[in-house]
DNA sequence: CCCCATTACGTAGCACGTAACAATG
DNA sequence: CATTGTTACGTGCTACGTAATGGGG
């Protein structure tokens, strides 16, 4: 059994099972391939793949099993080169980060900053996405990091972490008959158009909740996947926007007045997940103890031993304050 | 990076640091091995191992992690050498069990001897020892699974299952005066002269346990580390024996009167240990069901799934009534 | 008929063994 | 001086690439 045998069932698998892609992709030739993972399956003795013909067509269940322990094996020899390149060069290295736009447009910015001062080295790669594509690029190990605040759920192999809670704030142009409201209430939003987030996007979903638990239905007359936009369409009139208090910039925002609605929805949390078992770089601890203080390296290797998300929250129980 | 250099580094700190002596449980030369330790060290860029002169001395912190990954990936690699054999031939294979006296002599006859008739292709393998000794083969890999009633607790990659519980009789030979009691109490027994477990097998310390919380210092005047050697030296004369009740055999030990004492002290569960991680045979999973017919296939993957030894407890909760 | 996997074959690289060498305790 | 690890060197195996072959959809 050689290394590359199993990378190449693993790559194979992974493409579709289509040779010549896996062979194109890593950069070498198809009948190289299809020997060696040949060479596999003589050597265990089993098939990994069922042929009709001269075509690929399933996975046989042992082969299942053969590629998920291979898929443990190359994450392991991943992280033996980056143990390696930590006791080599302890402030070089890549960092690759797959985040949405709100995020990376409002809250990454200052760490970020911080991070490329204090390692100048690293090289910093920034991924953009659906909380869907993010959490599948941290699941198959292409990044190390998802920052997100939904859709992270769903993947057993990430660990999430907390790292702040935030709520909301209600844009309206300057002169709104909203702003002269002393509190704000659901009744008084719902009575006029909204322009909010894309479901499945920053929090969306406690903003829906809470409509429902009041029994009112909102008028949600646009939606978009960021705030940026959801202030333009504000200034356009077309009705009354609800993002993130974060996304507000009391500076490049003049013409908008934000009203604090934290009293109206639950509070969302953003969380950081990066893949179970992987070995962490300490650049990489520090820079998410940049982006969320409380996550110390002891703390995030605790939650590393815990088994499931419930014991994790039990970690960081009282961390999940509101307080953007 | 190559399986074998991954196999010759884990071999080698294995085997405290000697190449040479490495080689020869290899069946391979010396120089290959240095070679190929050499070769990953480069390749890596740091050193696994550190020399002084011509010596290999110590292992370096990132020689450490490098190492315990290695050894996760080889244990990987076994898992799919089996997984493959269970596709394979389903009923053959081999089983290899470490266990005490106690457990060999008197609780696995019966279902090694169906298992056999079950499984006749299927080479079995027993090694006996102590618990300390048994724990650490089922910890090293080198067998499957561990049976025994103490000192498997502190392997933290030993999952262990609760198989059965059970408790202690009094042994003395016909007409002591022992057999006149209706019930017998601990200073009853406390009065004679014991012979018992060596401390650390066979549940000794529940004995130990009882007395101390009754405030009496027992004379324990002989010590063995099985019931045999027991039930000899009470024959002898040298005392009354305490030991565990399934260890009696009424056919054989005629001359002997076993009087229960399941009142006095508290039940001892027999655990059956396997490591955290390792794929398991459908035969080994007959096995233990064989053994503690509530260990059933899905029973143990779920405490597989189950993170500490406080959640397997859970699973098991019911199951803990002593039975023998 | 195109696409794709397998078979055939030649070559370059490398793992491994033997032998000689060096350093340590 | 015995033990142990490293260097040197030769050889046989094998992984890989190119070219040719054969099956399926």
């Amino acid at each position: 059994m050689k290394l590359q045998q199993l990378r190449y069932v693993w790559e194979v698998s992974r493409h579709g099972l289509n040779v010549s892609a896996t062979a194109q992709s890593l950069f070498t030739s198809q009948p190289g391939i299809s020997k060696q993972i040949r060479l596999l399956e003589d050597e265990l003795g089993i098939e990994i793949f069922a042929r009709s013909g001269k075509h690929l067509t399933h996975v046989t269940p042992a082969g299942q099993e053969v590629i998920a322990k291979a898929g443990e094996i190359l994450s392991q020899v991943n992280n033996i080169k980056r143990v390696a390149e930590e006791y080599r060069e302890e402030k070089r290295g890549q960092l690759s980060i797959a985040t949405t736009h709100t995020q990376a447009r409002y809250a990454l910015p200052e760490v970020i900053d911080q991070f490329i001062a204090d390692y100048p080295e690293v090289s910093l790669h920034m991924h953009q996405g659906t909380p869907q594509q993010i959490a599948e690029l941290a699941s198959d190990g292409q990044v190390d990091f998802a920052i997100a605040t939904e859709g992270l759920e769903h993947f057993s192999d990430l660990i999430m972490l907390p790292c702040y809670s935030w709520n909301r704030c209600v844009v309206v142009p300057k002169g709104h008959p909203l702003t002269l409201a002393s509190t704000l209430s659901l009744e008084q939003v719902a009575a006029h158009r909204l322009v909010t987030y894309v479901f499945g996007f920053t929090g969306r979903s406690k903003l829906d909740e809470a409509f429902d638990r009041a029994g009112l239905e909102p008028r949600v007359v646009f939606t978009a996947t960021d705030a940026d936009v959801i202030k333009t369409y504000v200034r356009l009139g077309l009705g009354i926007g609800i993002m993130a208090r974060m996304a507000f910039d009391p500076l490049q925002d003049k013409d908008l007045v934000a009203i604090d609605a934290s009293h109206l929805f639950a509070p969302s949390t953003t969380m950081i997940a990066f893949r179970r078992g992987t070995f962490l770089r300490t650049y990489m601890y520090d820079f998410m103890e940049l982006f969320a203080p409380h996550l110390t390296k002891a703390q995030v290797q605790a939650a590393f031993a815990a088994s499931d998300q419930e014991a994790i929250a039990n970690v960081f129980e009282e961390v999940l304050l509101p307080n953007r």
